[in-house]
RNA sequence: GUGGGUGUAGCGUAGUUGGUUAACGCGUCGGAUUGUGGUCCCGAAGAUCGUGGGUUCGAGUCCCAUCUCCCACCCCA
């Protein structure tokens, strides 16, 4: 093989084999979304580099290092979508979506693409399906959204996937519970690991994520943010908790939680799986009131939440899962001559307008390596046409799974008779 | 960016202390005395042994470099 260039790190091809996997999921996700009063949206694979620097934050790794930027002809610095919700942000903005009737509930699928190191569950380009609600900031709609998140979950079968979530409230609480906890680790700056020296200045909250022994111990005495929300934000998780209570929607609250994008506030969540290595969060998401107006549109709430494909098609693998199977070729129509496969492309023809899936020969194959590759590809039923089915506008149906078949006449009734052996079979 | 593992036909593997035309299974294509597939049988195509150097009379087998993929850290869907 002399393949000029193998794909690039970190990419993957979707093959046919597997595609109905995707089709499933990708079905699954619209009929829920369309169920909860979500229009699809489609926006840029690119945008202007600036979108994500203020959208998703400078300070961000994913800004800062996981980028895909590039100038383009013109010198504007472009970037690759690293992730969906600052497109979809603005372009509801510029479309003027926000002014007209809200919420404004959309979803979308999306390819995104972040230089990292690829591992299990984790690629330099992947597929998310996306949920954004514009324009309500009330509790019912952050337990709204994640409901619309586990029904995507439970209707594809998905089990064992846990639900955490926690409030990082506004920015005013949070402002006091970094410095809160900047304050209690700064006494042990000289134990802290090296990691964790950065994160007391450039995400204070990452510090109780630290899997290393002395970082973690001390954890537990650790000013909680939960304890610091405002009376506002207490409320309002409150009101969401109670809401997924009424729901049934089971979940632990995750304090150490933390997004690692810059514009969540409140109500922050993970739906997360221990099956598919460490990288276990399938579908996370959050609310971001101050995204809109940061992105340049009016003030306005917005929530949201991005579910990894590539993970859920894991988990999904992992416990078996029944996808909707492929569809089988309906009738395979060997020939033996080039009349007879003239005929049988006729015929063919007429039934693939009528939708049917119809095959015949066109690689000049004998008879006998037609027949075989018919019961190669499955084929549901199998027809054989020579010089007697034309004379005769007659000819054999064969049913591929015991062999039995069927005479049948060549007139105009033939994909009436075709179809319902076809029903019959089902 | 850091660390560990890996790399032989489309896929899964074998390849002995370096020695002649790299083997096997699956798959693909064809055939099995010209009109009926799935089993069995026969045959064929298909590999510059990840890539580039080096050691040697001689390397898939040894050394160096590099890339890939896998796993983990970091971070995230």
């Amino acid at each position: 093989m002399e393949l000029v260039t193998k794909r690039p790190r970190g990419t993957e091809d979707k093959l046919p084999k597997d595609i109905y996997k995707w089709h499933t999921v990708e079905k699954v996700a619209k009929n829920v979304a369309e169920a909860y009063g979500c229009k699809e949206i489609r926006t840029p694979t690119f945008e202007h580099t600036e979108l994500f620097q203020r959208g998703v934050g400078g300070t961000t790794d994913v800004v800062q290092k996981e980028m895909y930027t590039f100038n383009d002809k013109k010198g504007r610095s472009i970037t690759l979508k690293p992730e969906g919700t600052a497109g979809a942000v603005r372009a509801a903005i510029e479309n003027g979506l926000l002014n007209d009737a809200l919420p404004l509930k959309t979803y979308y699928f999306t390819r995104c693409f972040r230089y990292e190191a690829p591992q299990s569950g984790r690629l330099r380009e992947f597929n998310q399906v996306g949920i954004e609600y514009f324009g309500t900031a009330a509790p019912a709609a952050d337990a709204e959204v994640i409901s619309l998140a586990n029904d995507i979950i439970k209707s594809l079968g998905v089990k064992n996937i846990s639900l955490e979530i926690n409030s990082i409230g506004c920015p005013k609480c949070r402002a006091k519970y970094h410095k809160a906890l900047k304050e209690y680790y700064s006494q042990y700056k000289e134990q802290l690991c090296g990691t964790c020296l950065e994160r007391l200045e450039r995400n204070p909250m990452r510090l109780l994520d630290c899997k290393s022994e002395i970082c973690s111990s001390f954890k537990k005495d650790a000013p909680m943010i939960l304890d610091y929300l405002c009376d506002d934000c207490k409320q309002h998780f409150e009101s969401v908790k109670k809401r997924l209570d009424v729901l049934g929607v089971k979940y632990t609250i995750n304090p150490l939680i933390v997004r690692g994008l810059d514009y969540y506030t409140n109500t922050v969540f993970e739906f997360i799986s221990n099956e598919i290595g460490s990288q276990g969060a399938v579908c996370a998401g959050g609310r971001y009131n101050g995204l809109v107006e940061e992105i340049g549109g009016n003030s306005t709430p917005g929530l949201g939440f991005a579910m990894g494909l590539e993970r859920i098609i894991m988990v999904m693998d992992n416990q078996k899962l029944e996808f909707e199977p492929e569809k089988k070729c309906d009738l395979y129509i060997a020939s033996f001559d080039d009349e007879s496969n003239t005929y049988a492309m006729e015929l063919v023809q007429k039934l693939r307008e009528e939708g049917f899936w119809a095959e015949y020969d066109i690689s000049g194959r004998s008879f006998k390596a037609q027949m075989k590759y018919a019961n190669k590809i499955g084929a549901t039923y199998c027809m054989v046409i020579g010089g007697d089915e034309m004379q005769t506008k007659s000819a054999k149906l064969k049913r591929m799974s015991d062999g039995t078949e069927t005479p049948v006449t060549l007139d105009d009734r033939f994909s009436e008779k075709l179809n319902t052996m076809i029903l019959d079979i089902v």
